[in-house]
RNA sequence: GGCGCUAUCGUCUAGGGGACUAGGACGGGGCCCUCUCAAGGCCCAAACACGGGUUCGAAUCCCGUUAGCGCUACCA
């Protein structure tokens, strides 16, 4: 058997869509795991709505999660001879028929129709011209559309994912193929397109069934086998609704921008409406190609969960190696207005296990940047009220005893015993130490153990801070 | 309205006639660990839309109902 050819196919007439990414997605993996042929085709012949913007965000986010292609990126609009050369074959062979009806008479017709609360169909009264009538209205510049004819016959095709699927013929309309400028219309294009670059499977997403039997209709008058379909089902928003703008992000650079890391969003997105079977939720990238198949798609649509992606982000983000997320964070840190000199390393490292995303993680790198610039959050102003005049004592027995520390003692297991030491010298629980000079550092009562935070953070930055906030908080009686 | 697709915990899903007392994950609740929070470990609550068949036996197969979604352009 030849590798398979598959397409990923979009319209430069937006962002790219998350429900666009996974179907890239599912075809970029089908395509690695049977050895086949990835191509990308940008359908651009709407001229009104596709810009080249359009397109390069398309590009970028398609690399952003490491879909690659092996062709194209192939532009529809360069085809545009092809298709215009497929609806005069067809018309010539007498599958199709000019249309002289104009779109106002068009109109008329089906707001009567719906009116009378029944489906339009084109009534076919183009079809009855005669040839030299046909003749005379062209010669005389009356503008004309080609328009397909449909038979009544059934049209049935083996979906890969929803199995058995049929229309009647006499359900669907005779429909316009070329406009009256001569471009071609989406479903033509589409067809002429797939045939041309010899595609096996169409894998696209389940919004396409209804225009599926149209599109088998041509490959048959075009003398072509139809390729192997496979529709997969939509993502849809908390409300069950198609996914749209107001459901927040939808967009592929959206979730770039919140922190979220290219791996765990590929996982996400393959998770949705796909499962290798079994119980697996983190699945490394050749794992997935290796049990990637279009069985185990399902069938019924999927709502986007941002909670989870968040939780998946966050287990990728515990387990990459700190080296994978030193340009991100860089680069978030100078989105951020932060200058960041010196090895980030360390305090990546010993804040990404308690992080997110991307963006949580540069917050808190900020905060060991400069610790002094940290103010008390919500929990933290809580709990110096709790403490009183207590908080600032603590604090300055734990700055005392770390002030004493020679610049070599400044190391994890050295700051925990002297601390420890500071608690039991004074009968304190060891949290009653703890607490404040987390607070002072950081302005949260949350962090990594403090004697890590102390390390990265270092001796002359954590000192300073720690008299500083103690002083403040000393003189300022109310500091909440 | 017509045509089509779909239906398992709140969400993502496993399940392919007996292995189902329906499994896992997110989220929620509880406990452990602990200087805090994550992580991790343990535990709890939570679903086969409904009605008919077929069958010794149905979450699984068939039919209907209901609901949701999609399409119904000289958009893609």
């Amino acid at each position: 058997m030849t590798p398979p050819r598959v397409r990923f196919a979009p319209s430069p007439t937006g962002y790219l869509h998350v429900g666009g990414a996974r179907t890239a997605l599912f075809n970029w993996l089908y395509a690695r795991h049977t050895g086949g042929t990835h191509v990308l085709r940008i359908e651009d012949t709407d001229r009104e709505r596709s810009t080249e913007e359009h397109t390069r965000i398309i590009l970028d986010g398609l690399t952003w999660l490491g879909i690659t292609w092996d062709e194209g990126p192939y532009f529809q609009g360069e085809y545009a001879g092809q298709h215009q050369a497929d609806a005069e074959r067809l018309l010539a062979e007498g599958k199709a028929y000019r249309c002289f009806c104009t779109r106002e008479e068009l109109d008329a017709q089906r707001v009567k129709a719906e009116a009378a609360g029944v489906g339009f169909h084109y009534d076919r009264r183009c079809l009855a011209l005669t040839p030299s009538e046909v003749e005379k209205r062209v010669r005389a510049g009356a503008p004309s559309t080609i328009r397909f004819i449909m038979d009544d016959r059934e049209i049935t095709w083996n979906d890969a994912v929803h199995g058995r699927i049929s229309f009647q013929g006499r359900d669907l309309d005779d429909f316009v193929i070329l406009r009256s400028d001569n471009s071609a219309i989406y479903n033509l294009a589409v067809v002429s397109d797939d045939i041309a670059m010899r595609i096996t499977h169409v894998i696209r997403g389940d919004d396409h069934i209804s225009n599926t039997p149209k599109q088998i209709a041509l490959y048959s008058a075009l003398g072509h086998e139809p390729p192997v379909f496979a529709h997969v089902p939509m993502i849809l928003g908390a409300d069950g609704k198609k996914l749209s703008k107001r459901h927040g992000a939808t967009a592929v650079g959206d979730y770039q921008e919140q922190g979220i890391l290219p791996a765990a969003m590929r996982n996400f997105l393959a998770l949705m409406g796909w499962s290798p079977g079994g119980d697996r939720e983190i699945i490394p990238e050749d794992e997935m190609i290796r049990r990637f198949t279009l069985e185990g798609i399902q069938k019924k649509p999927a709502v986007f969960d941002t909670t989870k992606l968040e939780w998946l982000n966050g287990q990728y983000l515990s387990a990459v190696p700190v080296e994978d997320l030193l340009e991100p964070v860089k680069r978030q840190l100078s989105l951020m207005g932060v200058q960041a000199n010196g090895d980030l390393r360390p305090l990546i490292d010993s804040v990404k296990a308690r992080s997110r995303t991307i963006l949580h993680v540069a917050e808190q790198v900020a905060t060991r940047l400069y610790p002094e610039r940290s103010k008390p959050d919500a929990k933290g102003q809580a709990l110096i009220l709790k403490m009183g005049p207590a908080f600032v004592a603590n604090l300055d027995l734990a700055s005392t005893a770390l002030k004493a520390l020679k610049p070599n003692e400044w190391e994890p297991e050295r700051l925990l015993t002297t601390l420890k030491g500071v608690a039991e010298a004074n009968n304190l629980k060891l949290g009653d130490v703890m607490q404040p000079v987390r607070v002072a550092l950081t302005g949260s009562t949350v962090s990594e153990p403090v004697n890590e935070l102390l390390f990265v953070v270092g001796p002359q930055s954590s000192i300073r801070t720690l008299s500083e906030k103690a002083q403040h908080w000393e003189r300022d009686k109310n500091p909440a």
